[in-house]
RNA sequence: GGAGGGAUUCCCGAGUGGCCAAAGGGAGCAGACUGUAAAUCUGCCGGCCUUGCGCCUGCGGUGGUUCGAAUCCACCUCCCUCCA
């Protein structure tokens, strides 16, 4: 599609689809019809090197950006992430290395660009403008805001009320991003709906400057797959990689697939509206068709676990992904890709031992609990004995909880 | 700078000399039930092995008292509160 093709409204409608905060349409349109591309900004924290679906929902944002011909600046907050963001947080954050950052810059660029236009997208670090800032110019920074609208923050506000401690460093945090985008001169910056605090600090700021605030734009903020359906709603914490809750764009397929499938229905249904390529009126039929029992939920759950899985491998893996899935939890049968340990023994080896050798438990201890609880099965035999062994020169297939398989060879430690 | 309070296992949080690998809750794992859903119920929930009522590690850190310490003492580190 050609640059700026679509007429300013037609541009902002698109714009405005699947938002929470858009801060203001009247500013947006007026920067639209200037008739050149805006400069889009969305920063990351290289915290997390593994991007997830969470973060998809705000690139797919900026995808749409850069179809409609704007500028969408992918910016590492290498220098921000060395203080960490306040957002969300009860405590304060260890600060990363330099070795640390940089290493989680560059995962971010090889997983960005599954979503991203690359031929639109400028990818620049923080750290660029924000570690040549003087002490002179950080008072200057500091002065466009004042400590009573910081605190206007909920997580600063709480913290101060339960008298736990903030540092100032993290004060400057917002102001530090607020400063982006007076270096980047940024017309749009888009996020998650619990960044809009830092967000509108950056149109303060902007003003301090003596530029045009920029335009605000917030997405939802999609809760991580152990959310649970409470009262018809759905209550859970965000996703995020801190938490464990998320799917990675570079789980595994298998593994992308089975999270998926196993998130709590309510949640199916968030996900379908945030992350679907479905438009909001085939997401309304097929949950009509579940309600009214024509689609099976789990079916509905699968396609859901397809589409994505196909998004971020392929079409070829997903099916795959989908194969094994239905093969190991639907007909019960042993996945054809188990992996095999040899494990070295002369003497029969204790199944405890060999499932904390193969990887199937954490230890030894672990596995001992597994068997005792039932949660240990071998060739396809529930094994309840603590003390049971496996001999030498022999094969098994072990199965440990519901999707952990082995095949472990005791191989003799003769020559 | 002064006075006082606190630091417990992944998280929250009980525990004031032996019955403490440490209550309770959460998270997690396993089992039942299922659609590998969710909810619910049950069990487990530091590690090691020669699997014994065994050994090691463990209650901010370092020493000490004691037959025995998460619990008592000393010093140290960090956090909080009030005063200045």
């Amino acid at each position: 599609m050609p640059p700026m093709s679509l007429p300013p409204e037609r541009q902002l409608e698109t714009i405005r689809r699947g938002t929470v905060d858009l801060i203001n349409e009247r500013e947006l349109l007026e920067k639209l019809r200037r008739g050149r591309p805006l400069v889009v900004k969305v920063g990351f924290d290289p915290t997390a090197p593994d991007l997830h679906l969470g973060h998809t929902v705000v690139m797919r944002k900026m995808r749409q950006l850069q179809d409609l011909g704007h500028t969408v600046v992918f910016l590492i907050g290498d220098f921000t992430g060395r203080i960490g963001d306040p957002t969300g947080r009860t405590r304060t954050r260890p600060p990363l290395s330099e070795e640390e950052v940089l290493h989680n810059a560059e995962t971010y660029k090889t997983q960005a660009f599954k979503i991203l236009d690359p031929a639109r997208t400028v990818l620049r670090r923080n750290s660029e403008w924000l570690a040549a800032l003087s002490g002179a110019d950080v008072v200057r920074l500091a002065a466009q805001y004042t400590v009573a609208r910081i605190l206007e923050r909920e997580d600063f506000a709480r913290r101060l009320r339960e008298n736990r401690p903030i540092s100032i460093h993290e004060f400057l945090y917002p102001l530090f991003q607020a400063y982006d985008s007076v270096a980047l001169r940024c017309d749009l910056e888009m996020g998650g709906q619990d960044q809009l605090f830092n967000l509108v600090v950056g149109r303060e700021v902007m003003k301090g400057y003596g530029l045009e605030p920029q335009c605000i734009l917030t997405v939802p903020v999609l809760e991580g797959t152990d959310a649970r359906e409470v009262e018809g709603r759905i209550a859970g914490e965000k996703m995020s990689k801190s938490l464990g809750n998320y799917v990675a764009l570079d789980d595994p397929p298998e593994e992308m697939y089975g999270k998926l499938m196993s998130v709590c229905d309510g949640l199916m249904w968030r996900y379908y509206e945030l992350l679907s390529a479905l438009d909001a009126g085939a997401i309304r039929t097929l949950r009509d068709d579940v309600a009214a029992g024509r689609v099976h939920p789990r079916d509905a759950k699968a396609r859901l676990a397809f589409e994505l899985t196909e998004r971020f491998h392929s079409t070829e893996a997903a099916r795959a992904a989908a194969e094994r899935f239905d093969r190991v939890h639907r007909s019960h049968e042993t996945p054809d890709d188990v992996e095999e340990h040899r494990l070295l023994s002369a003497a029969p080896l204790r199944l405890s031992r060999a499932c904390a050798q193969a990887g199937l438990a954490s230890s030894g201890s672990e596995a001992q609990r597994l068997i005792v609880a039932g949660g240990v099965e071998v060739d396809g035999r529930r094994v309840a004995d603590k003390d049971a062994t496996l001999e030498p020169g022999r094969t098994y297939l072990v199965r440990v909880g519901k999707r952990r398989f082995a095949r472990i060879a005791v191989v003799p430690p003769e020559t």
